[in-house]
DNA sequence: TGGCTCATGTAATCTGTTACATGATTCT
DNA sequence: AGAATCATGTAACAGATTACATGAGCCA
């Protein structure tokens, strides 16, 4: 009885109405650095949250688009509160590079290589992003008086993608730098 | 058709023969902060293996107690160097504890300090434990010569935690040191 | 003797992704 | 006109955990 997925919509509903299309590209585009939904989660849950009224859909569609646009209740707003009272799930990571590394006598330094800078090159384009994000909040007003929390949020980010990046940076020079590839 | 297990089993039995139970507790604590296998996973994937003949079953039970050990085969080592030339699988990472400061004005500011510190004692706690296994790998031999790897790993996990755990510092000072709390 | 840890295993369940179907609108 | 994107949704599948059953050996 995990379901944070309930959670995940309705926060983002609280800062206004929303569709099961729009809530995906926000956590895509906010929450991509440390959560993912799928549609197979949103769009059901979206039908249960509204079952039991912790969500509305809006009869105005509002939008050009035949789009669903659905609003937070009360009802949903205490749920979030409650939520926020109960202990956090066991964090859950998963790098699957770590394990290469673990394992590298397996393989050439050369493959090993690429798999690290493949991933430095994911986080320094995470790290950017993140940083665009914190300049994009600093110019626009903050009506849902939550820009604070959102930029804690992404110092974290900041934070651990310097880590991945400097641990990277000590990895490649073990392995040789760039033009000592040995591979055939 | 993801399915890491059978790595993480042919690498870990590429050290030595291990059982089934074993390996879980091998998993549990030395890639504790960046990989999980549970017995549901591990088992039947030795099955699967042993019927792959990547892996085989020692019949020397070897400890008092009746336990099946298994040792990797040319065939599993041949499989362990394949996947290491694969493209990783894309990091997950779910961190609900970032949800909820994203969300932070659902909840009071002692709630919110509470989840950081039990967050900041979860890996105060791990970057000590991986403090500890650096100094061990220190002094013990080193006869699969897999130790530099290793030490790799760990201070990805020393770095990265020592990150999570800036970043909790800077948290509580926001939000109000220890002894500011306003709980009833 | 009773409780704990070691040890193997699986069934049920839950969680989450992928792939597809469908159709409207927008862009080139 | 055709391609891309917007938009909703679900069925099938894959991945992973949980809870339990079973039994042996160890410790107090």
């Amino acid at each position: 009885m995990a379901g944070r997925t309930r959670y995940v919509i309705l926060g983002l509903l609280s800062e206004g109405p929303q569709s099961g299309y729009d809530l995906k590209r926000i956590i895509e585009t906010r929450f991509r650095f440390f959560w993912n939904e799928s549609y197979g989660q949103i769009y059901p849950q979206i039908r249960q949250l509204e079952q039991e009224r912790k969500i509305r859909k809006l009869d105005t569609p509002d939008d050009v688009r035949n789009k669903q646009l659905y609003a937070i209740t009360d009802l949903g707003v205490k749920d979030l509160r409650g939520w926020m009272k109960e202990p956090d799930l066991k964090e859950s990571i998963r790098l699957e590079l770590l394990l290469k590394v673990y394992f590298a006598k397996f393989a050439s330094p050369a493959v090993l290589r690429e798999h690290i800078q493949a991933f430095a090159m994911t986080h320094e384009d995470d790290l950017a992003q993140l940083r665009a994000f914190q300049n994009e909040l600093k110019n626009i007003p903050d009506p849902h008086h939550n820009h604070q929390d959102i930029l804690n949020v992404i110092e974290f980010g900041v934070k651990t993608n310097l880590a991945y990046l400097d641990w990277c940076d000590m990895m490649i020079e073990t392995l040789g730098g760039l033009n000592h590839d040995q591979s055939k």
